[in-house]
DNA sequence: TATAAATGTTCAGTATCGAGGGACGGTATA
DNA sequence: TATACCGTCCCTCGATACTGAACATTTATA
């Protein structure tokens, strides 16, 4: 088959690819699944044999879906990663108050990841969910981190990713980005007018840690309609900022 | 290497075991994670280059670790989970009604995982978390869904993980088992008398979907100082019961 | 009910490809 | 300066993952 020019271990590739295969499917027998990712069925078989065996998928009427054992596998690598740990109950604090959506995002393989999530009793609802992984110039999250990484990672990014448009606001252009990012340094605060999802407008500042590197950032989200004039311009930025400054003593003494 | 007997492709178990070693190494070097998996360096390198490449494993300041993707497999692999679905929503009203914790359990591979988890406002500090898998025996929430699987299934599973104990409390005769569960079928309800952890009770309850076969279980679990009593007998177990009425009604109407 | 189609499973041969040893350069330690 | 350790790369060989076809089993069709 068409030779992605990926080198790595063919079988480990494609055993994810397979689990990815089984989540999109929701479940799936060996031949629609064999069909989904244009391979033999014996190898599909073969591949889904192991998987059960190791408990990562599971075999139920006939079916196989992606087993829940991955969860032991993101929640550990979760509650290690130093942001939850520090930021987790600040974002609940962040929703409460604001009764909006907050939000946490961390920087991976140069896409935006959220980290966590909470509601508040407002908050809008919204498809974007943890874990999910977005182009990282078209959220207030990614773009606050983006404005605080070294600029050799920044541009690496850029380059390997592209300024892709999401929607009709996002930012394609990167010398109205590099401008936006100047911004957000010096203010500490970046928006995002409706950049992803129409409708939605947030508010996010970076997390510094120790040695002044960006760990992530933290948000605040809303429909456009409540996000406006001095709430959006100034009060949710200076609650956005107290909470991450907060963060930021959390992790000196930690 | 001494074989594990296991028959399986062999380069997918070793990913995993390698995934699996950095989460419990919470980030290793190539070399330690060899020395840990019991492999070559170059082997193990070479996997997690395959790994990264595929963006399951982050390689940051010369460490390997798990990467969030896992996140979204396990997160969407949840969602799609009819129990999850159904009964989530009523796991918070549970745990904040009874102020203590509440949670969310099912089979996989004859073993119990903790699905979803709510904390009360009184709720005890405890160690077991999402994603977390135990012997089905053991607690509250296992025996509620070991009481109501068909009888063979029920027998494949003790046969193949026996009742080994894992604290003074817990059940390691079969017939004692086989007793109890008895009583739960005809309650519906089961208990955990600090079989699993010390110091903790838990009253659970099934959750039968429309065929009447088990899917899952939920519980309110708290220090043993709070749960006695009535309330332990009588009080919580109603409300626990009641909760899941609902949601075996939500099933009905989905 | 018989027939057909589609699905799941097994098997064995073969080319492939992952495993592993070793080497090289870099970095920290003594 | 020397030594030890680490991460990465390369290459060769033999185990092994892939394939295709055949068998079994269930579901759909006539």
């Amino acid at each position: 088959m068409a030779k992605q020019e990926s080198i790595g271990i063919q079988a480990v590739d494609r055993a994810f690819d397979i689990v990815e295969a089984l989540t999109e499917l929701d479940g799936a027998g060996v031949s629609e699944l064999a069909r989904h990712v244009d391979l033999p069925k014996s190898t599909a078989h073969n591949h889904l044999r192991t998987l059960e065996q190791t408990e990562y998928v599971v075999h139920e009427d006939g079916e196989y879906r992606a087993g829940l054992k991955f969860l032991r596998i993101s929640e550990t690598a979760r509650k290690q990663h130093e942001l939850y740990q520090v930021a987790r109950s600040e974002v609940d604090h962040l929703a409460e108050k604001t009764g909006e959506i907050s939000a946490l995002m961390t920087e991976e393989h140069g896409r935006g990841v959220f980290v966590y999530r909470s509601r508040g009793s407002e908050a809008a609802r919204i498809d974007t969910c943890v874990g999910d992984r977005v182009p990282i110039h078209c959220t207030a999250l990614g773009k606050a981190i983006l404005a605080f990484l070294p600029a050799d990672r920044r541009n690496e990014i850029v380059e390997r990713h592209g300024l892709t448009a999401v929607n009709h606001n996002t930012i394609t252009d990167r010398d109205v980005l590099s401008e936006e990012l100047e911004d957000i340094r010096e203010r500490k605060i970046a928006y995002d007018d409706e950049e992803r999802l129409n409708g939605l407008r947030s508010v996010a500042a970076p997390i510094l840690d120790g040695s002044n590197s960006v760990i992530g950032s933290i948000s605040v989200a809303g429909p456009t309609h409540r996000m406006q004039g001095n709430r959006f311009e100034t009060e949710l930025p200076e609650t956005v900022l107290g909470i991450a400054n907060v963060i930021e003593l959390n992790i000196q003494h930690a």
